[in-house]
DNA sequence: TTGAAAGCGCTAACAC
DNA sequence: GTGTTAGCGCTTTCAA
């Protein structure tokens, strides 16, 4: 079962069989045939755990995420695993639920298991957790936030240009009294978003914008929905934090007979794969999963790399208006059907 | 870092902090003192490979899901993982796209982290894959497949009586010409779905059924409506092998200035969470993700800790029909808002 | 190019 | 209750 075993079958030395393997020593092509040939015969598959234990290298990378259940994260774990693969490492996958006391859990894990490095994809973490990876000089990558040190690295995404996109767009429609539904306070990234928005309007002195809360999650945009239609004057148009957001105020303008964008415009932010199948297709900020994952495992795999513990590097990420059919401008008929 | 200089600063030896941690050996109240103490000054975390190693246990469990983008998986992973994390073991995740070559891949890696246990929520397993997990007598549960083996269970899913719920649903409506679009036929899961509704429908011998192609995706349904609208007669209602293809059907519905309950009435399959927000709401056949991840991790558990390879027992998971408004009485008006 | 042997960090047998 | 020690399966010096 073991490396002996195939050592014993093919005549050599358990260091020839390491060697075949790893195919980073020469081993002469007639003892290489016998060994991969032993390797076969006894079904052999090498034990990860002890030579990780031999090597110091588990070629586990750790990617710690808010909510698996937001279609934004399937999409992202699915690009970083797959480079993942790729470059031979397994993902150790951890969801906090925006819940600092299982992120504690999650980065425990990710320690025992001694990951190579690990991509933070929110940002609920409190400075004790980082230095415990930071202290055992693991490489990490975050999303929005860069507590800048050693070996730490940041995809910054520019929500400020998403959100004035999609204000302008808006705008651009006719509409002057807008409204926010924001995400979890407690994500940076939802911060920032909602900051933008204020930070947007304050250069156009229309009506002053309406800022709600949210949860990132379908439920809190069903049920801002309420707030968002008993506000004096009404708002004609809502900008979400999330995809998810948007769809439950889509869902939750049905309830009330109304429907965008007739009654309202309506803007996501993410783009994700549903967003094309909502009714109507929904007009939001595209921010690319498969580039985010792309930079954040890069950026691990770099740090990883480079044996001085340099300064990590910060990455940027822009985003991009896709309009569809959740938009339209201020008093219009509702478009033809298709 | 180690153990050992845990030991050293305790001044005891490495059992003794072994056993401290353990907890399966008693060790007095004062030496556990001092060793804990010790185990905080030097933040030392135990090395999860070298448990493993020595103990023969990696405390790791397979999960197998066809899409992590296909909302039910999440669904299900975060259950399970919470289960798994309860119970101290770590899951390792493998996404197959419906793909064999990508199944071989995660059955090796797992193999190569030699996970305790493995369920597979998805059906393209290859025998001969099977074979090299039972080889090492890994305990599998599946999904509605029953390779009948030793440390082999099964998860059996009442599709039949799913479907026949939906379909009774709708004739009570008055529906007659029914059409199905169905899943990746490699699926056994999406077979069976299939094969309940011409089942059902063949003791109604009212119109023939029509069957269409489907690919569990959003792209499926919205591909499938063309064909739907064109069939002679055009059949007054759908039912899907899951959500994501009623959504798509929804969406394909649209785009032909056409509505569901309306111009057709569209059931789904799964009741993944969004089916309650999509417009209008999806009548749906509930198959509860958190009780097939309760079944499956249990499932894995009891083979575990059962010494002797005794016959993998068969688990049933009824479903039940979840009423919205996606679907209506033939003929009717559109139902009023809300 | 190949082999012998040390040892990664830990648990578990065995001795005390 | 506690310490000593062998050894899990592998990689990697070092020597040949």
């Amino acid at each position: 079962m073991g490396i002996r075993e195939v050592a014993r079958r093919a005549g050599v030395s358990v260091a020839t069989v390491s060697r075949t393997i790893n195919r980073v020593h020469p081993v002469s092509p007639e003892i290489a045939a016998r060994v991969w040939q032993a390797i076969a015969e006894v079904g052999y598959v090498p034990n990860t755990q002890a030579r990780a234990l031999v090597s110091g290298r588990s070629r586990i990378l750790g990617l710690i995420v808010s909510d698996i259940t937001n279609p934004f994260f399937p999409e992202l774990i699915h690009g970083f695993e797959q480079f993942a693969v790729e470059a031979r490492f397994e993902v150790l996958l951890g969801s906090t639920n925006y819940d600092p006391a299982l992120m504690a859990s999650v980065v425990r894990r990710m320690i025992e298991r001694r990951v190579e490095g690990v991509a933070v994809m929110t940002s609920e973490m409190e400075s004790s957790l980082l230095e415990q990876l930071t202290d055992r000089r693991v490489p990490l990558v975050f999303m929005d936030v860069a507590p800048l040190a050693p070996r730490v690295s940041n995809v910054c995404v520019d929500y400020a240009a998403g959100v004035t996109q999609a204000v302008q767009h808006l705008q651009r429609l006719g509409h002057e009294r807008l409204a926010f539904i924001g995400g979890p306070l407690q994500l940076k990234s939802a911060r920032q978003r909602r900051d933008a928005f204020l930070h947007c309007l304050a250069s156009y002195p229309a009506a002053p914008p309406l800022v709600l809360d949210g949860d990132h999650k379908l439920e809190g945009g069903e049920l801002a929905v309420q707030k968002l239609l008993s506000a004096v004057p009404r708002p004609t148009a809502v900008l979400c934090s999330n995809d998810l957001t948007a769809i439950g105020v889509l869902h939750g303008l049905d309830a009330e007979g109304l429907r965008a964008p007739r009654d309202m415009s309506v803007v996501g932010f993410d783009d994700i794969h549903m967003a094309r199948f909502t009714l109507p297709p929904l007009t939001t900020v595209r921010l690319s999963r498969a580039a985010l994952a792309r930079l954040a495992f890069d950026a691990l795999i770099r740090d990883l790399q480079n044996p001085e513990a340099s300064p990590g590097a910060t990455y940027r990420l822009e985003t991009t208006l896709v309009v569809r059919a959740s938009t339209a401008r201020l008093g219009a008929a509702a478009p033809a059907a298709g």
